[in-house]
DNA sequence: CTGTTAGCGCATTCAA
DNA sequence: TTGAATGCGCTAACAG
């Protein structure tokens, strides 16, 4: 395939290679007859800028890099895809960055492909805060997801403390006051906010007893926390996500357990899914296509020289749904 | 971020640029002693090629493009996961367009990111096969999806031909003869090879009797074919994939249909969450992240100059589960 | 073994 | 308004 250049279509319509580059730009002052030329020659002979070249003079890709833990998570799939429409619709790329939940590598795979783009979108809900904010600069323009608000960067995230808050609330309105949480294995943002919300509402609530148990982040996870559940004598759970309570669901239910006549279970994320189950799952539902959204609306901000929007929040909805119900005593 | 080019690690070294682009490359015509100075300035002053430039002299960008129809189903996002990891283990990024199901932006979303990238992976199972043998010289190297074999690309492909004749195959074995099958609405080829072995089945087996009914391809449109599947008084539906059979199967468990005593119902895809319905999915399991990475062993076949394997299919496993079950009469 | 030179394809000064 | 020249940052001939 060799591509047609920039030289060729001046050749051919008898200009010099600046004026075409002038006119496939829309610069203005050039006369209209010989625009008009250019553009029938370029037309002709299927001539467009090779966007490299262009992005070596101009400095800029016209792309961003979004790095994500992990692209089998529902929730950072639903982040992508709100992420992706909204910069193709302002006529940029994405290149995508799956770290795989290597924590100690999302350092560099941010570095190395922020050098192929314009900026990068982080979602790192491990990475420790020092490193981050020692990370961004180098790396800037960025914006961050799903972490407490930053020097460095503008951030966009979901608001796990109320949601785990309403939750609870929920719960206790059922009449629960033993609940178990089913924390992740590993510290992340959301994780600490979830357990600061939850602290606080043991606090401000004489009868109410939180169990944490860790737990993993998947359907796994979720199946093998069933028996330290039974076991804890709780009436509730507040699971990590709707991964893992689908996966305690499943596995209670196989006990012969009854949700939510024997244990009401509440999910995090509000999966598609999780209206499928049987019984349908109570959940908070984060807005993860929106925080997508959000999170390019800020980076095109940035490299449009606009300031961004202060850091944005957004409040997960609490969706009722059968996994919950009233307290067996 | 000033970034410190080539030229500056050259003076501080004092070398010529050449020699530091040898030595950042591994030529090994380079006196170690230089090598060495070369390489700690380099790393004192946190020397790293620009890739834009080395792309625009190279005539590569360690980058393909991949390009799928709807970021929000499962078995894409399984198939560009599988085919991100791959890539990236062999050092390569990933630009990732979705079409948003807008069969005829494939063409120029194609044209375009290709050449910003070294090739382009493409998952179009609407688009016309005229226009796929046409599209296809003009963005070479290219490796193709989940279509029929092709003389312009190499495909990589579920088999979705015996994966439905083995589901038939498994109703009829129950004692189903009137089953209903839930097409998808739009003529895809996977679509395409549904029908095919249906058709191949009902001329081999007298007594069996296949009901076409359109649907969708997600949830909604299951439900929405609730009525329509019961009236049609078939004791077993094939769903055209997992979330049309889940759809379904939440609508019909609503109606009070006792599922797989009144009605059976078989998934296509095998996606995670087809384990956790109530009854858990029988379904065809398609190996989506296989395929994926076996797209990315293609084109990284046909980027570095070998040969590709030809054509490849797997065939999808048949997992029977609980939503299927005798035929009551 | 090393340095000098010439592009990669384009946008953009600067003169004319 | 247009063209000639310069450079984006780098690699790869080509000499030396």
């Amino acid at each position: 395939m060799p591509r047609v250049k920039i030289t060729e279509v001046a050749r051919e319509a008898g200009v010099s290679l600046s004026t075409v580059s002038r006119v496939m730009n829309g610069n203005p002052t050039v006369d209209p007859v010989l625009a008009e030329r250019v553009r029938e020659v370029a037309a002709r002979l299927g001539y467009t800028a090779n966007p490299l070249a262009r992005s070596l003079v101009l400095g800029r890709t016209q792309t961003v890099s979004v790095v994500i833990p992990d692209l089998a998570n529902p929730t950072f799939q639903a982040i992508l895809r709100g992420l992706s429409h909204a910069a193709a619709k302002d006529g940029y790329h994405v290149l995508i960055s799956d770290t795989e939940e290597q924590v100690h590598e999302e350092r560099e795979i941010a570095t190395t492909t922020r050098r192929r783009t314009d900026g990068v979108i982080l979602c790192a809900p491990r990475m420790p805060q020092q490193e981050l904010s020692a990370l961004l600069p180098g790396i800037a323009p960025a914006v961050v997801i799903n972490r407490p608000p930053l020097a460095e960067a503008p951030t966009v995230s979901a608001d796990y403390g109320v949601a785990i808050t309403e939750l609870i609330d929920h719960l206790r309105g059922l009449g629960h006051t033993r609940i178990v949480f089913l924390s992740g294995a590993v510290a992340s943002a959301s994780g600490e906010a979830r357990l600061r919300a939850i602290t606080a509402a043991t606090r401000a609530d004489a009868e109410l007893e939180v169990v944490e148990i860790p737990a993993g982040v998947d359907f796994d996870s979720g199946a093998a926390a069933a028996d330290a559940v039974l076991a804890s004598g709780s009436t509730a759970v507040l699971a990590f996500n709707d991964l893992v309570a689908m996966g305690l669901l499943s596995a209670v239910t196989a006990r012969g357990i009854r949700v939510p006549d024997d244990l009401s279970i509440a999910g995090f994320d509000g999966i598609p899914f999780a209206a499928y189950t049987t019984p349908p799952l109570t959940t908070a539902a984060v807005p993860a296509a929106e925080l997508g959204r959000s999170a390019w609306a800020a980076m095109h901000a940035l490299l449009s020289g606009e300031e961004p929007r202060a850091d944005e929040t957004f409040a997960p909805a609490v969706v009722i749904r059968e996994s919950t119900g009233p307290a067996q005593h």
